[in-house]
RNA sequence: GCUGUUAUAGCUCAGUGGUAGAGCACUUCCUUGGUAAGGAAGAGGUCACGAGUUCAACUCUCGUUAACAGCUCCA
């Protein structure tokens, strides 16, 4: 007998070699009939394996990240067996499970895999469930391996075999398929009831840019119908939120063509939201001591020379603009770092002075890869809410808690819960590509882990993800389509400072280098209004959003007094608009509705007699009336509560 | 940059190897209204751009540009 530990503490003994299957029915039958996977002493197996000792247990059904994950990495080999009977001949990479479905990387040779033959693939899936074939689990050695995948012409899979340790060497085969593969997996196909492909992209083999192009094909599995018709309506929902499609929609930024590719241009509304946003970063930064700076859109070139900038990225950036005078070249400014550093060396500086915070909302210029830009998220011109802390090494760790403040301010007035934080730190192994001793860098990384741990973040740390020039630590939120965008970054920078030798005076009357700290708590305005038109689907809250107030006149003859009572609104630094359309008002109630305007004013013969107006709240209709003067106070003590916060 | 898909009116989208359509928006007129779509008429297109095939190309082929999805990249 030997002893199963369940995840709540109890015990319970069972004959040796029990499957993890047999005890789910021990428990109940419905839980062996949903049960997908399952963790013995931590390490996830199929439910048939035997158990041969006493173990930790645990069960995993679909709720359970393993359960899905064990399901969806089984359904990456439904698929591929489904493409080796509709495709002889094609050649496997690598197919695993991913945060939502799985995908499969194919070389299917000379054929080309399009959307019009997914049907195609779902119908052979489903077929192929329907067979109700056994997965067979096998230890292989490596020779076998090679012997076996190159025998059938897998060079992608012989690749993979060789990079393995002889002895930890498994296949997986069902039906005719059989696949080189770590698992778990289920025990047979038939809990895939719903199958569906989504797309289809070309991706490098094993993720280098100088390998074969393979097709990778997207798929999603769920154990119910009903799931994935909610997942599809999921889609849907998540595309109407599509900062594009919005920013469209209220006419708040467009691009053309004729200006270029990835250069972004503010409409009016978007304009007026922008604003909105600078002051209220600018507000609080002052409170934070931070002082607005100012600097050009060029440079000349030596400046990213001497940043090292300019031997990093000169290359796969704009390339300098010429002057009459031959010898002279400038650079349309990737960053503002340099020419802060220049305002810096103005005059010497005291210890005393320190820390010094220049802030500027800098425009910078990079180009992209074509393929890279998106929308608002990822753009070549883009405006930075940038600043540098100039600092002495003991004030690091004070200025650096600062700006998370920051961070943590602009959040919550913006109803950002949902963020996760990374710490980037070097690559374990290849140091080469960083500038700075090793020294300094380990300083800096320390540093940005203790503030984490004191600010109790959970930050998530990822070795071979820092700037060429320092650590970072950056925010992220997700966008409407569950991608990842970065928005607020912290960076620590002993770089810098080293190459424009920036100096202080100490109280030893001596010179030292100050730390320079980069940060932008919204990243980029582009990209965090992109964010926030996703986060909150265009209704913005009131202090924010474009237009406050529509003014919607029952008739014509109203139409004056509906411009007295904007006049006065916009005298009180209230932001309205006047619907003079000869149209009804229940159209204009609508329009005005769905184009997420807050407030609506409702003025027809009753108002305009007695200085009134009718109030009508978005989404919660008729508020009643009252004295234009009166709404007037409201709306601005409304947003003085909300701004008053922070 | 790579692979694939797409490009028709301001917007959303139909459509055909034989000179182009809808809804919304727009203009004018009627209507002057009370809390989520009043009515009529009209205007609007080099069917992304450039070549080629064809008696004939918006439609087929190739190239260019841009957008979209994914990959790679992101100071």
């Amino acid at each position: 007998m030997i002893k199963i530990t369940f995840p709540d503490g109890s015990v319970r003994e069972y004959e040796k070699n029990v499957t993890g299957l047999e005890i789910a029915a021990s428990i109940s039958s419905r839980l062996a009939k949903e049960v997908l996977v399952c963790e013995v002493n931590g390490k996830l197996t199929e439910l048939n394996t035997p158990i041969e000792e006493d173990a930790a247990f645990v069960l995993h059904k679909w709720e359970d990240e393993q359960g899905k994950h064990a399901f969806w990495h089984t359904s990456a080999h439904l698929l591929a067996e489904a493409l080796q009977e509709l495709y002889p001949g094609i050649q496997f990479g690598i197919g695993p499970a991913i945060e939502n479905g799985f995908y499969y990387d194919v070389d299917p040779g000379e054929t080309a895999i399009k959307d019009a033959d997914f049907a195609k693939i779902e119908a052979k899936m489903t077929e192929l469930v329907a067979r109700k074939e056994a997965i067979v689990r096998k230890n292989i050695s490596k020779a076998d391996a090679l012997k076996e995948f190159s025998a059938k012409g897998e060079t992608y899979k012989c690749e993979l075999i060789n990079d393995l340790e002889d002895g930890q060497i498994t296949t997986y085969t069902q039906g005719d398929f059989t696949d080189l593969c770590r698992g778990p997996h289920l025990m047979n196909t038939a809990p895939i009831k719903a199958v569906k492909i989504l797309s289809v992209a070309g991706a490098y083999w094993r993720g280098q840019e100088d390998r074969k192009q393979m097709t990778r094909i997207y798929g999603i599995t769920f154990p119910k119908k009903k799931m994935l018709t909610e997942y599809m309506e999921l889609l849907e929902e998540a595309k109407k939120r599509d900062h594009r499609k919005i920013g469209k929609e209220m006419e708040l930024f467009m691009f053309s063509e004729t200006v270029g590719k990835g250069l972004p241009m503010w409409l009016p509304k978007g304009t007026a939201l922008r604003i909105q946003l600078e002051e209220f970063l600018k507000k609080i930064q002052k409170q934070f001591g931070y002082e607005q700076v100012m600097t050009p859109h060029i440079g000349n070139k030596e400046l990213y020379v001497t940043s090292g900038h300019y031997a990093k990225y000169g290359k796969d950036s704009f390339q300098p603009i010429r002057t009459p005078d031959d010898d002279e070249e400038y650079l349309l400014k990737p960053m503002n770092c340099p020419h802060h550093c220049e305002i810096y060396k103005y005059k010497p500086h005291s210890y005393k002075d320190l820390p010094l915070r220049y802030a500027e909302f800098g425009t910078v210029y990079r180009y992209e890869q074509s393929g890279e830009l998106h929308g608002l998220t990822r753009v070549r011109s883009f405006t930075q809410d940038d600043a540098h802390i100039f600092c002495r090494p003991d004030q690091v760790k004070e200025e650096f808690l600062s700006v998370m403040d920051i961070i943590f301010i602009i959040f919550k007035a913006l109803d950002f819960e949902n963020f996760e934080a990374q710490i980037s730190l070097r690559d374990k192994v290849n140091r080469d590509k960083y500038i700075g001793s090793d020294e300094n860098w380990e300083k800096a990384e320390n540093a940005i882990i203790e503030v984490c741990k004191e600010k109790g973040l959970n930050a998530k740390i990822e070795y071979g993800e820092a700037a060429f020039y320092g650590p970072k630590l950056d925010f992220m939120v997700k966008d409407a389509l569950g991608r990842r965008w970065q928005l607020g970054t912290i960076q620590v920078d002993y770089n810098l400072p080293e190459r424009f030798k920036l100096e202080y005076m100490g109280t030893d009357n001596q010179k030292h280098r100050p730390v320079m700290i980069h940060r932008a708590p919204f990243g980029s305005m582009e990209r965090f209004v992109a964010v926030l038109i996703e986060h909150t689907a265009g209704k913005f809250p009131l202090w924010l959003t474009p237009d406050q107030v529509a003014i919607l006149p029952i008739s014509e003859k109203f139409n004056d007094y509906a411009n007295k009572v904007k006049k006065y609104l916009m005298a009180n630094d209230i932001r309205a608009i006047v619907d003079d359309r000869n149209e009804k008002v229940g159209r204009k109630i609508r329009d005005n509705e769905l184009s997420h305007i807050p407030y609506m004013l409702i003025v027809g013969e009753k108002e305009a007699e007695e200085g009134m107006v009718s109030v009508r709240k978005q989404g919660e209709g008729d508020q009643g009336c009252m004295k234009f003067e009166a709404f007037a106070e409201k709306i601005a003590q409304e947003v003085h509560d909300m701004t008053n916060k922070w």
